[in-house]
DNA sequence: CGCTCGGTTGACTCGGGTCAAGGCCGGTGG
DNA sequence: CCACCGGCCTTGACCCGAGTCAACCGAGCG
């Protein structure tokens, strides 16, 4: 019981600070939220949290692991889209009333907490700030997407892997994830890191020990440290303005 | 004042046609939206249409010509984020009531319908299936995105120039603007073209013509025509699902 | 104990970038 | 009216970043 409560708790807070981030939210939220959402369901590694296509009427939230979504290219190539942070929404598709456009799945072992869409709906109507900031979530992905569109059409691999990198460092850290000196957990093979960013498994091995001898990011044992976050934003001409929103 | 009413008319009348291909709207539509809107405005080519982030609190809708999203790499590049057609919507920023998150401008001589943002507002509420209907484009927009960053990952250069040339005839067609025998105009410069798919102008040249060697594609004088829409879709396995909302 | 998976390394290839030059307009100014 | 100029398209020569293939290593695991 204790457990359950707790674990629910943790779920909620990840929520909440994940929106928080992006707009102020009203006293009420944290209850109501907690009304609205179930509690955290363990996703191993590889399996499906949303399946493509599909119409569940479901929010989903990532509350602690890693997933990302992909679509297939007929080859066979798998693209990820997006990287889904604990915090974030796994899936924007309910805004739309439309189903999930892509398919999502876990890349470590993680949790997803679940409310039902009409829970979720009286949940906004109670607490409009959610709305709004839920909204910005949705603008902020597909900014990110579009500046992974610039990476894969603009910048060469060692550009793209560093700019990953501090993408990564910077949504991480917004939740609360970036250990004392600038270690954070990345639990991806780098194959998928090469799934991401349109690079073979090969190059992005290559590319991070190049990285590793300029000193700029040593990523070993899924830990990635980041020794001067400057000097690789700069290096990578990395602005996080794209993951922000202005403050008002 | 006949002009007026005519041009203004003409831009409703594209706005609905790309509303209702993505989902149904109620008879009293169209009236609430010529309400909403004031007259189009012409731009000239390489004039800006949004400036990137502002906060103008306007809805804007593309009535003719041709435009683009696009965000600029520190290295001077320019990346392409996305076209804009005769009916769409140049920005979504509105709703997560945040600034325009990049700029958009025309690409060839266009007219641009405006919407003062609370006027919108009360379009929507007095018609809420015209918030669907743009929730579902802006979703819609989103899987664009990211069909072309899967795109500029996984495919070469003539899958690339190809698939892009089955979507934009297929949302040509969407909105009427595709003539007998699958031409359609496209009013943009081969390097344009490059910086949406992440190629040099050069390739782009050579992959033009290898498409018309094939026979698939002849693009002379802003006048694209496709003899074989299904071998090129299927050349570039090209499935428009992305593109369209699923029928209830 | 052998198998699979992820990381690492080397050798080779090739798609596409870059540079450079020439041709074809359409616009502009003398 | 013509000369000039700047976009845009086109072509050729050359080069390099990244893909591919192949092999090996170490760790976890049935």
């Amino acid at each position: 019981m204790t457990v359950r409560q707790s674990s629910s708790q943790a779920g909620i807070d990840m929520l909440l600070r994940r929106l928080s981030a992006v707009s102020a939210l009203s006293a009420g939220v944290p209850e109501c939220a907690a009304r609205a959402f179930q509690m955290g369901r363990a996703v191993p590694a590889r399996d499906l949290i949303v399946r493509d296509g599909n119409r569940e009427n479901l929010v989903k939230v990532l509350v602690s692991g890693f997933a990302c979504r992909y679509i297939y290219l007929p080859a066979g190539r798998r693209q990820i889209t997006a990287f889904i942070l604990p915090g974030d929404l796994c899936d924007f598709g309910f805004l739309a009333a439309s189903p999930a456009s892509q398919g999502a799945v876990a890349l470590a072992p993680s949790v997803v907490m679940v409310a039902e869409l009409d829970r979720f709906a009286s949940l906004v109507e109670q607490q409009p700030d959610v709305m709004t900031a839920v909204l910005r979530c949705a603008a902020i992905d597909q900014r990110a997407t579009q500046e992974r569109l610039a990476s894969l059409g603009g910048r060469n691999a060692l550009h793209r892997v560093g700019h990953l990198l501090c993408e990564l460092h910077f949504r991480l850290d917004q939740v609360g994830l970036v250990r004392e000196g600038n270690v954070f957990e990345l639990p991806l093979t780098q194959s998928e890191l090469g799934e991401a960013l349109g690079l073979s498994t090969v190059h992005v091995n290559r590319t991070i020990q190049t990285l590793r001898k300029l000193g700029l990011a040593i990523w070993r044992e899924r830990l990635v440290t980041l020794p001067h976050p400057e000097a690789l934003a700069s290096l990578c001409s990395f602005d996080p303005g794209y993951l922000e929103m202005p403050r008002d």
